[in-house]
DNA sequence: ATGCGTTATCGTCGTACTGACGATAACCGT
DNA sequence: ACGGTTATCGTCAGTACGACGATAACGCAT
């Protein structure tokens, strides 16, 4: 007994303060017409997470930047109706700097907020929900929402990231105080911003860290706007 | 392309107040002979969740108790000497009172200390050193430690489980104040224990929560990131 | 230049949680 | 009854965090 092998990608980004992931429009059947993440088969001398690489770097033009993982591998006997297909989901974390590039077997691929998500071609939905899950509590123990910015950022667009990934607001005061004291999670460049709204903030790069200690729990969220 | 598609299994328990992980004896190449994590083909019409609990059930006959959840999938061109073969891990807790059982494809099954393992075959090594990781990581913030636990335990058993996973000793009046004042994690049946040595203790069971808030973090070590 | 709106950054205070550790309770075997 | 052992309860100080005041440093309109 053999299977067919994808690799398909939850890629999450920032836009406009809201979490958005990256769709396709399906070009072939099945589901054509129908929404669907982006993904294709692994090559036969290609590991894993060199498809899910070779995939994000297809679809975003991206290389380096941002932040790859393994998601899940999702193989229900029905999931494809053209056979026994066993797909491993990556979920890819990217600055909100490139454009969306159609790929061969996609015929368009845009960004869409989260809030707004179409139904979904296979089980992708699923999976999408499941990156999205992932997204958020790793934002809690890991820097990893700096995946999101571009490599200098201000801490006020890293708690963007924050607001959107967890859909709350947070303190300004005290995301301060807990990012810029908790080692390693950023670090200063010296330089700042300069002709925006207000004082200009400080530039920072990611830190060395790969988790925070103590973690930046999902709580204390202000209450939403009026 | 198509893949020939395995589960294997990383089983972890307690024996003796020493984390343990169930190894095969490889009985047919290859690595004939060798140690392996139990594990094998994954059936025409089935799906992996059921493929992993199959094997789990082949493995140690335990059904319903413990915990099992999708790891990770490894599927490196040359892993596997047959050819092009995708292995969906998974890690499965289970509590200390089933004898291993011989399996089809396996001479023997044995559990092994992690402090003691032999090499393995295949990818089998770094499959094992990522489940360990994972179960030490989730006892921080899940209650998932009573997996390891009869269906009642005490406070000092569930302790014996931390103090296994992550190697370390813990003050047993914190641990006791931190597990009975988190809520949700564990549930006090009323019971208590009796012809042990000391003070009778009282017997709980796993409590409703699926995480902890707030979590019993490792202090010091630095877990690994994948 | 002055004042105002806006955003960044620093501080303060009270509460919650944690680590260190003392004290007491309730069993065992002798 | 007595000492050893383990369970459970308390205390205290240090740390982290939520709420929120105060100040700094800009752009912009006047």
């Amino acid at each position: 007994m053999t299977f067919a092998v994808t690799v398909d990608l939850v890629m999450l980004t920032i836009r406009e303060g809201a979490l958005c992931a990256l769709l396709i429009r399906r070009a072939i059947p099945p589901y054509q017409g129908g929404s669907a993440l982006p993904g294709g088969f692994v090559l036969p001398d290609e590991d894993l997470d060199d498809a899910a690489e070779r995939e994000l770097v297809e679809e975003t033009g991206l290389r380096g930047a941002g932040h790859l993982e393994q998601l899940g591998s999702y193989g229900a006997p029905g999931r494809d109706p053209r056979g026994r297909v066993v797909t491993i989901a990556y979920l890819a974390l990217v600055p909100d700097a490139p454009s969306p590039r159609a790929g061969s077997d996609a015929a368009a691929a845009d960004w869409v907020p989260v809030a707004k998500l179409p139904e979904l071609a296979f089980d992708h939905g699923r999976i999408l929900a499941d990156g999205i899950e992932r997204a958020r509590a790793k934002l809690e123990y890991t820097p990893l929402a700096a995946a999101f910015c571009p490599p200098e950022f201000t801490i006020a667009e890293l708690r963007g990231v924050y607001e959107a990934v967890w859909d709350t607001r947070l303190d300004p005061r005290n995301f301060h105080r807990k990012v810029t004291s908790t080692d390693g999670f950023v670090e200063a460049t010296g330089r700042s911003t300069a002709g925006e709204r207000g004082r200009p903030a400080q530039l920072f790069t990611r830190g060395a860290a790969t988790v925070l200690y103590p973690p930046l729990l999902r709580r204390g969220q202000l209450p939403a706007l009026s």
